[in-house]
DNA sequence: TGAACATATGAACAGATATTCATATATTAA
DNA sequence: TTAATATATGAATATCTGTTCATATGTTCA
């Protein structure tokens, strides 16, 4: 039952057997860095406005500027963002490059989101 | 076909058509800034892992600080944060507070992003 | 009551991040 | 090849946010 390492608590009395137990259960770290990155990337109003214009449609990034009332470059830098972690792609269309949902995962996870917040 | 407010594209020919559908579909601002507020807090290493480590069981303040080796005081800020979300509730028990989810959302929200990451 | 324990919280600081601005790259049409 | 258009990107800045530190609040037991 003693303390290790750092004392998180000055003089409490851990609960070895439920500390043990629940460290067991826990998924890597990398996987849960991974999933916090994720989640931060829906985590902002703009991507999040970004990705629901593209729930319904395939749109070029001026049309999003346009359509969210924000500069060109702003667009892009989230853009950007979206497609590293994977939840755009894109394809060229000659000058224009039309950007779109990369999976259905995506509206899955916005569609759950969307239930916890709409109750 | 003219540019409005602000010129998003210097040069631009916004398609005025896509730009009135999207808009039309969009949900509300409020409900898009709370659907980030949401993500937001999942967005956060530290916080997922206390929803992990509260996915099997109610734990209390200080076997979560030695769990995932933090200070009571950060782990009780985040659980501020998680409680406001209504992502966790708690209850006392003696001296002890006992952290665990509030719902099966939580459970759905990172079982769909844990998709995402783990494919 | 007072001492020990358990958790919460305000203020301050450090690190992360979204936007802006200027500019670079890429495509098309003349 | 050059001009016009469409998008991308690096640097700088301002804002936001997580942790720490000190301390307050709340509970139990003697």
């Amino acid at each position: 039952m003693a303390i290790q390492d750092v004392e998180h608590c000055e003089y409490s009395e851990i609960h070895q057997h439920t500390v043990e137990q629940v460290l067991e259960q826990m998924p890597e770290e990398e996987v849960l860095y991974d999933l916090a990155e994720l989640f931060k990337v829906f985590g902002d109003s703009t991507r999040i406005r970004i990705l629901f214009a593209l729930y319904g449609a395939d749109i070029c990034v001026c049309d999003l500027a346009e359509t969210l009332n924000m500069t060109q470059s702003a667009v892009s830098h989230q853009l950007k963002i979206l497609k590293q972690s994977k939840l755009v792609s894109n394809r060229r269309e000659g000058k224009q490059i039309y950007y779109f949902l990369a999976d259905d995962h995506v509206r899955r996870i916005i569609a759950q989101g969307m239930e916890h917040v709409t109750e």
